[in-house]
RNA sequence: GGGAGCAUAGCUCAGUUGGUUUAGAGCAUCUGCCUUACAAGCAGAGGGUCCGCGGUUCGAACCCGUGUGCUCCCACCA
C-alpha cells in the first residue's frame, strides 16, 4: 500500500521520504527538476560514469543500501599462486617453475580471477619491493597483468598482496580509477559467468567457484584454503548473496557547487542550531564531497531527461521533441563523461546496458532521479523560482527564515538545498537551521515499525489531551538532542493543564468579590503594591530569558522558565500574596493587574499549550482578540532592586515555614516574630506579606526578646519566633552548628585563594573584589551564628 | 574501516569565551500536611569521585592528551 501511493506521488513529481512527506508538488515542480537537470548538463556539471551497485541475482535487480543485511559468517580464503610473467626467453628456459617466480594471492572469490587486471601490494612492503615493474599471469586464463603499488594494501592480511578486479569490488573499482586499469565484468546478471569470463561460461557463480578451485588444485595452483571471519550482504527480497556490480550511472560534479554552500556557513551566513554540534558535520561533508550519484534504478520516480537513438548516441533535452531536434540538427555530440570515468567503462559495458536504441525512435533513458534530486529545489520551486523565474512570490519569500529538520540529513537535503540556492538564487535559501533530535523510545532506541516501539499519538491525545502531549515532547527535547520519549513528561503537561484550570478558578472566583468603594481602592495595602511591583519586574525577566533562548532555538528551556514561571512565581507565589483573606472582597486594580499578568503568561506559553492557552484567555475576559494573533508588547524596564527583595521575602518564608515544618508547629498556631537586623529599609512593604504567608500575628524588630523559642539565621538577620509550645532547642543548635560548619569550611577555601600571591597576582580586579566579598558575606553570617548559638545555650 | 558527537543526581538534561559560593533544574524517591483554586495539590528533605588517568593554569565540570563506554552518519565479501 505505501509503496503504491509513494509510486503515485513519485509519479507527479512529489518528493517524498519514508518518514515524512516533504512537500506536495504539481506540474511546475516536475517541469522545474527537469529545467534544471540540463541546466546542470549543459553547463557540463552532470556527467555519466560508473559506480558500484549492489546487486541481487537471484531477483536480477539493483537493491539500496537498506535493503542489504549484513550478516557475520565465516568464509573462506583461498592462497592462489600467480606465476611471474618472464622477463626475458633465457628465463622460461632455466628456473621458470622455482618458487621465487611465484606470488601467493589471497581471495575469498576465485570465481572472479578472470576479472582480475593487475595485482596489488603496499609500496612499504619489503617483501614485494623486487616485483616492481613485473607482470604476473593469471592462473587457468594466462592473462599478463601489471604488478602494482598502493597504500590500500593491508600488509598483515591474507599475504600482503591482492588481486585487482575492479567490476567485483569498489575498493578494486577505485584504484582502478587511480591506476587507469580497465573494467572487465565477468558476471551475468543472473550470477552466471558471462562470455568475459572465457571459462565456465555461463555457469552460476558459485559452481563456478567449485571448478575454479577444482582445476587451480590440479594445476597445484591452490596452495592452501583457511576459514576466517567476515560479513557478507545478503539481499532482504531473496536472501541471497549481494553482488557487487559495475554500472553506468549519472553523475552530478559537486566541487563547484559546494564550495558557495560551505562558505555561507562558515561565514555565518546561515547558521546552524546547535553550532558546535553540526557545523562540523557540514564542513566534513562539504569539504571532502563526492560527486552525486542521481541516477536510481527503480520503476518509480521522475524519468531522466536523456534519449539515445539507435546508434546509441545522447540527446538530453527538456523534451523528446527538444531531443529529436537536436538529433536533427545532428549537433556533434560532445562526451558527457569525465575523461578519467570514460577510461575505464569499457566497450562491453557500453553495449550491453539499456541505453542501445532499438528501432528508429529514440529511446529514453529507464534511470528516474533520486528523490533529492527535486527536494534539493525546494526552497526556490514551491514559489515557481524556476518555472516562472523573478515572480512575486518567490521575491517576497525567498529567502526564507528557518528550516526545522533532522540531523540526519544535513547533507542529503539541507546541504543541497543550499547549494542549488546559491546557484540559481544567488543567494541562502535560509537564515537559520534548527535541527530536531530524532525521537527514541525510554530505552533509547530508534523508533521503527519493526520495533513496534512507535507511540499512537492519537491515542497519547485521548489519554493526556493534545496541550499535554505537545508539552511533553516540547519539554523533553532540548536543541539537537535526541528525545527520548517517555510518558512522564505528558503526564506533567497534564498535570500542568490542570494547574491552569485551577489558577483560573480562583480568578474567576474573585470576580464576583470585586470591592468598589473609593476607600478600599486607595487603600490597597503595600503588600498587595509589593506583590504587583514584584510580578511585573518577575514578568519581565523571565520574558526576557524566554526571548533569548527562542533566538538560541533553545525551546525545551525556555518552556522550562515559562512553566515554573506560572507554576513557582505566579501561583505559589504572586496568588497567594494578593490572595484575599477568606470572606474579604479584592481591590479593583489588584484584580485588574492579575488578569493582564495572566494574560501576558498564555500568551507566553501559547505556543507551546494553543488550545488551552486561547481558551482560558477568552474565559478570563470577554475580549474580540485572538490569542494566536496577538502581538507582544514591548519588555518593561527591569529594577533588579524589586526582584531582591522578591527573592529576600521568599528566603523568609521559606525559612520560617521550614522552621514550622522541623518542629512540627502546625500552619494553624500562630507565631510572633521579631526580626534583628541592620538594615529593615524593605521591610515595611514586605510585612503584610510575610505575616500572612507563615501565620504571624505580630512581627516586631529589635534584639532578643525573652520567651523566644525558636532561632534561625537568614540572611544577615536573626529571626526570633514565639510560639505557645515548647520546642527542643537540641534541634536547633545542631541545625545551626550544620550551617556554621559548612560556611566554616567554605571561608577557608576563599581565604586559600586570597592568601595565594599567584591568584592576587594574576586574576582579574573584578575577581578579586567578588572573592573579597563573599569572605565579608560569610564572615557577617558566621558571626550571626555564633550570637544565635550562644543566645540558645 | 573513515568521520562526527556524547559521558554531570535514580532518570532526562542545564551549566553562556576557565573564577557568581563546597555544581543547578524538572521528574522520580522520602517526610509532614485533606490550609477556604488545586492531594493531578501544598510545604520541606535527602541524593553527585562532574566516566578513568595524565597535563596546562594561581584556579578545570569547562582547555589539551590518553583510555573506556555509548550514539549517529558514511563505507564494507582480499
Amino acid at each position: 500500500y505505501g509503496n503504491i501511493i509513494y509510486s503515485q506521488i513519485r509519479r507527479l513529481g512529489c518528493s517524498v521520504d519514508w518518514d515524512r512527506v516533504t512537500f506536495t508538488m504539481d506540474d511546475h515542480y516536475y517541469q522545474a527538476v527537469i529545467k534544471i537537470f540540463v541546466d546542470l548538463y549543459n553547463k557540463g556539471l552532470v556527467y555519466r560514469g560508473a559506480r558500484m551497485i549492489n546487486w541481487d541475482t537471484a531477483a536480477q535487480t539493483a537493491l539500496s543500501d537498506e535493503e542489504v543485511e549484513y550478516k557475520d559468517v565465516t568464509g573462506k580464503l583461498y592462497f592462489i599462486k600467480y606465476k611471474l610473467a618472464p622477463l626475458a626467453i633465457s628465463e622460461i628456459e632455466n628456473d621458470g617453475n622455482s618458487e621465487d617466480n611465484f606470488v601467493t594471492i589471497a581471495t575469498q572469490r576465485p570465481e572472479t580471477i578472470m576479472g582480475d587486471v593487475a595485482i596489488c601490494a603496499n609500496p612499504n612492503d619489503d617483501r614485494y619491493t623486487k616485483l616492481k615493474g613485473r607482470k604476473v599471469i593469471v592462473p587457468l586464463i594466462n592473462k599478463e597483468v601489471p604488478v602494482i603499488f598502493d597504500d590500500y594494501v593491508e600488509k598483515d592480511f591474507g599475504t600482503g598482496i591482492l588481486k585487482i578486479t575492479p567490476a567485483h569490488d569498489i575498493h578494486d573499482f577505485n584504484i582502478g580509477l587511480k591506476y587507469h586499469l580497465p573494467v572487465i565484468d565477468t558476471l551475468n546478471n543472473d550470477g552466471t559467468i558471462s562470455e568475459a569470463g572465457q571459462i565456465f561460461v555461463g555457469e552460476d557463480r558459485f559452481t563456478a567457484r567449485k571448478k575454479i578451485i577444482a582445476a587451480l588444485k590440479e594445476k597445484g595452483l591452490l596452495i592452501k584454503e583457511e576459514e576466517y571471519p567476515t560479513r557478507l550482504g545478503y539481499s532482504q527480497r531473496s536472501q541471497s548473496i549481494v553482488e557487487p556490480k559495475i554500472s553506468t550511472q549519472w553523475f552530478v560534479k559537486m566541487k563547484d557547487l559546494a564550495t558557495p554552500a560551505l562558505d555561507e556557513v562558515t561565514s555565518d551566513n546561515i547558521r546552524i542550531h546547535p553550532k558546535d554540534k553540526f557545523t562540523a558535520t557540514y564542513k566534513y561533508w562539504l569539504e571532502n564531497v563526492k560527486d552525486w550519484c542521481i541516477s536510481r534504478q527503480l520503476w518509480w520516480g521522475q524519468q531522466i531527461p536523456a534519449w539515445y537513438d539507435e546508434e546509441g548516441k545522447m540527446y538530453v533535452a527538456e523534451t523528446e521533441e527538444e531531443a529529436r531536434k537536436q538529433q536533427g540538427a545532428q549537433s556533434s555530440e560532445p562526451s558527457a563523461m569525465s575523461s578519467e570515468q570514460s577510461a575505464v567503462i569499457n566497450e562491453q559495458l557500453a553495449q550491453g546496458s539499456k541505453i542501445k536504441a532499438q528501432s528508429s525512435k529514440l529511446t529514453r533513458d529507464e534511470d528516474v532521479l533520486d528523490t533529492w534530486f527535486s527536494s534539493w529545489l525546494w526552497p526556490i520551486e514551491v514559489f515557481k523560482g524556476i518555472s516562472n523565474p523573478d515572480n512575486k512570490e518567490i521575491n517576497y519569500y525567498y529567502p526564507t527564515s528557518v528550516l526545522v529538520t533532522g540531523q540526519d540529513i544535513i547533507f542529503f537535503w539541507v546541504a543541497r538545498m543550499i547549494m542549488a540556492g546559491m546557484e540559481y538564487m544567488k543567494e541562502k535559501p535560509f537564515a537559520d537551521v534548527y535541527f530536531t533530535g530524532m525521537v527514541r523510545d525510554k530505552l533509547g532506541r530508534k523508533m521503527s515499525k519493526s520495533l513496534g516501539n512507535s507511540p499512537d499519538l492519537l491515542n497519547l491525545i485521548d489519554q493526556y489531551g493534545a496541550d499535554a502531549v505537545r508539552f511533553g515532547i516540547m519539554i523533553s527535547s532540548p536543541a539537537g538532542n535526541d528525545l527520548l520519549f517517555d510518558e512522564s513528561s505528558l503526564e506533567q503537561g497534564k498535570f500542568f493543564n490542570n494547574k491552569l484550570w485551577n489558577a483560573l478558578k480562583l480568578v474567576k472566583m474573585w470576580e464576583g468579590n470585586i470591592s468598589t468603594s473609593d476607600i478600599e481602592q486607595t487603600t490597597i495595602n503595600e503588600g498587595n503594591q509589593f506583590a504587583q511591583k514584584w510580578f511585573e519586574n518577575r514578568l519581565a525577566a523571565a520574558r526576557m530569558e524566554v526571548d533569548l533562548l527562542m533566538q538560541q532555538f533553545k525551546l525545551s528551556e525556555a518552556l522550562k522558565i515559562i512553566y515554573s514561571l506560572i507554576w513557582d512565581d505566579f501561583c505559589s507565589w504572586y496568588l497567594e500574596w494578593v490572595k484575599p483573606e477568606f470572606g474579604k472582597t479584592i481591590a479593583k486594580e489588584v484584580f485588574e493587574k492579575t488578569i493582564d499578568y495572566f494574560d501576558e503568561l498564555l500568551q507566553l506559553l501559547h505556543p507551546f499549550m494553543p488550545f488551552i492557552t486561547e481558551e482560558i484567555y477568552h474565559l478570563l475576559k470577554e475580549r474580540t482578540d485572538d490569542l494566536t494573533v496577538k502581538q507582544f508588547q514591548e519588555i518593561p524596564y527591569l529594577i533588579n532592586v524589586v526582584l531582591q527583595s522578591g527573592s529576600h521575602l521568599k528566603e523568609l518564608i521559606t525559612a520560617i515555614r521550614d522552621a514550622r515544618n522541623k518542629n512540627n508547629l502546625k500552619f494553624k498556631e500562630a507565631i510572633s516574630i521579631c526580626i534583628e537586623t541592620n538594615d529593615s529599609t524593605d521591610f515595611d512593604q514586605l510585612m503584610p506579606i510575610l505575616s500572612r504567608q507563615v501565620n504571624a500575628d505580630a512581627i516586631t524588630f529589635g534584639s532578643k526578646p525573652i520567651n523566644t523559642t525558636l532561632t534561625l539565621v537568614v540572611g544577615n538577620d536573626t529571626i526570633y519566633i514565639r510560639t505557645e509550645k515548647e520546642i527542643d532547642t537540641a534541634e536547633q543548635l545542631d541545625r545551626l552548628h550544620k550551617d556554621l560548619q559548612y560556611l566554616n569550611g567554605f571561608l577557608i577555601s576563599i581565604d586559600k585563594k586570597l592568601s595565594n600571591d599567584k591568584f592576587v597576582q594574576n586574576a582579574k580586579p573584578e575577581i578579586i573584589a567578588l572573592e573579597k566579598k563573599k569572605k565579608y558575606d560569610a564572615e557577617i553570617k558566621i558571626e550571626t551564628i555564633r550570637q544565635s548559638i550562644d543566645s540558645l545555650q
